[in-house]
DNA sequence: CTCCAGGACAAGC
DNA sequence: GCTTGTCATGGA
């Protein structure tokens, strides 16, 4: 009946392939983009680091006026917030350890719930951070992946850490960073090219395993 | 015109 | 605990 959860993970990789995300070009314009996307579509994302002198880099951010930052990164929306998260995300970044790199190679003892007292910093955008950047394992929540497990069947619980323990314990083996890494983005993937409004996404894989998927001539 | 997009937070209950 | 208002741009 219900599809386990891995070989949903299966089935989005055999038809999309790889996705070898986060689309940043070093670990700290992914860790920026994590803020910018909160809430707001990628390509209003890509608009506002273009505006961002390449590469980016924590001290040039910390040289620079809030609002100037604001400015620049408009298009992102919610560009006053975002710059102070911004700001503040990365002072906590150099102050506390000096260097993305220093985090890496220490493996610092939670890291997730520190980034989670930032303020701006909530469970999703930590844990796109704590895999993107971090190379730590959680599985991230997000809205297309309480949209596409509750098509699926699945009981998608309100509170985010419920929703994610229960993921990562139906996984068992497979919690993994690599499937971490690779199954967001293919839920992403998935969303962008099927599940827009419409139930019905003829072509999907996962197509067959929805809820709103009636084919009479396939019911038994 | 309305609605939504890879959320987070604070106030109110 | 849960619900609602707020933050804001750009594209469909």
């Amino acid at each position: 009946m219900l599809l386990p959860i891995i070989e949903i993970y299966e089935k989005l990789l055999d038809y999309f392939g790889y996705q070898n995300w986060w689309p940043a070009s070093d670990d700290y314009e992914m860790l920026i983009g994590a803020i910018l996307t909160q809430n707001t579509n990628w390509r209003n994302v890509e608009k506002a680091l273009s505006f961002l002198k390449k590469p980016l880099d924590p001290i040039s951010i910390l040289n620079m006026e809030q609002s100037k930052l604001a400015e620049l990164i408009k298009p992102s929306g919610y560009y006053n917030q975002k710059a102070e998260r911004i700001i503040r995300f990365t002072r906590w970044l150099i102050d506390t350890f000096g260097s993305i790199k220093a985090i890496k190679e220490n493996n610092q003892p939670n890291l997730r719930q520190k980034l989670l007292e930032l303020k701006g910093i909530g469970p999703e955008t930590a844990d796109s951070m704590l895999v993107y950047a971090f190379d730590k394992p959680v599985f991230i929540i997000d809205a297309y992946t309480r949209r596409l497990f509750g098509r699926l069947g699945y009981p998608v619980p309100k509170s985010y850490e419920a929703f994610r323990l229960q993921i990562e314990t139906a996984l068992g083996e497979h919690f993994m960073l690599r499937i971490c890494n690779e199954f967001h983005a293919l839920i992403v993937k998935q969303a962008k090219c099927f599940c827009k409004a419409k139930p019905m996404c003829s072509g999907c894989p996962l197509n067959k395993n929805c809820r709103y998927y009636t084919d009479h001539q396939q019911a038994n």
